[in-house]
DNA sequence: CGGGTTCTTGACTATCTTCAACGAAAGTGG
DNA sequence: CCACTTTCGTTGAAGATAGTCAAGAACCCG
């Protein structure tokens, strides 16, 4: 998932999932803190998720990390280039992922409703990454906040009385790693959110929705 | 064409062109200053880029701009979410391409090897963001500026006695736009690289590399 | 309970942006 | 072909945003 600019998409609905027929491997389960692939590594399997949260990220010599992508119930995650794997992928919490054989891929592969719905989930992909770019190369720490914040809240958003609750899975790190901010920076910006009364901090890891359009417009820049 | 990190992929090298027998369509041409198409657009045609430089650019609301690529010879433009164009696209010098349909896109299609040449370029795309994510998020704006020089050395480079020539045909506007800069940042990162004599500016659309290995560890941060 | 990790907060700094001015280059029209 | 206008690029000074460094608080896990 590429959480970017709220709402132009329709990107945070869930995919719908794979149709059962073409479910034939065996369920794959990670536990938190279990690697599904480093980067480096041969593909042979595409996931589907069907539960829990993956964290893809790519590492510079330096130590430097960039987090691609937080992967959520229905995404896809293992795009191969060059028949390689270009990130590490690590379970947040625990998961449960359907495997699809890369053979899914090649157009002579004889399910071709897998192979177009494999091939069209890559082309959101690119579509949801531009979105990100635009966030990592134009937006303030507060938009870049306020932006993963509401796209959570629309995809996995809990409804609490009259608010919305959202999990946080990843560590602060990885929101920064993601937004390309510091874990200072993104601190700082959950507590001014929070000074604000548009969030409440229900704990390290539980956020509460205030005022959603608020958030919204913090998002957005027009405040 | 994702410029980003020097020298860890093969993406430098041309892509290998479509087999003749796949072109049966005609040859499009377009002007310096000429839109391909516009984000919104329902997309009809991909196009193989054959010669020319084209900007792939998204915008905010409020006018912030990121060009998401430029595209040089053999890279394919156009790929389509939900049928439609996701960014605008502009040619910035006379450039020719060669359209295909987008039905190449379904499996159906009987032209299977089309097919798979445009699956691996959309796959080879999302690598390619993948580094770019990494340049926006996590590189300084000396990193920014001398990782787009080095792979435009590396893809378009023209040796000039003993060093590298290239042309930068995007101004600098569309520079800082592609790296998250302001252009006055790539102004002064320029220069900065021409008084460390790294780079001489021969004018204001032409580089030549003087030191491309003082180059490359700029880029890395290594100094 | 204790040790380690993670998160928050503060003070200070650096990098990049903003604002402004100027010069060069390119386009336009007589 | 030249004067005029506009756009683009460079440079400087000042300011803001986010980063760095450091310390303490909260949380986790055995």
């Amino acid at each position: 998932m590429y959480v970017t600019i709220p709402g132009i998409h329709s990107d945070s609905t869930c995919l719908p999932t794979l149709a059962e027929p073409t479910r034939k491997i065996a369920e794959t389960r990670l536990k938190p803190g279990a690697y599904l692939f480093f980067e480096g590594d041969e593909v042979k399997w595409l996931y589907q998720i069907k539960s829990g949260v993956l964290r893809l990220t790519r590492l510079l010599e330096d130590g430097r990390r960039q987090v691609i992508a937080f992967g959520y119930p229905g995404d896809i995650v293992g795009f191969p280039s060059e028949n390689v794997h270009h990130t590490d992928c690590e379970a947040l919490i625990e998961a449960r992922l359907q495997p699809l054989s890369i053979r899914h891929l090649d157009s002579s592969e004889p399910d071709p409703e897998t192979h177009d719905y494999l091939l069209h989930a890559a082309l959101r992909e690119i579509s949801a990454m531009q979105d990100h770019f635009m966030m990592l190369g134009r937006k303030s720490a507060m938009e870049k906040v306020a932006s993963f914040l509401c796209v959570l809240t629309d995809r996995v958003g809990e409804p609490i009385g009259q608010y919305l609750q959202i999990e946080l899975p990843m560590k602060r790190a990885d929101i920064a790693d993601f937004l390309g901010l510091t874990t200072e920076t993104v601190s700082r910006t959950l507590t001014q959110l929070r000074k604000d009364d548009i969030i409440a901090i229900e704990n390290v890891q539980t956020v509460i929705v205030l005022r959603p359009s608020a958030l919204l417009n913090r998002s957005l820049g027009s405040d």
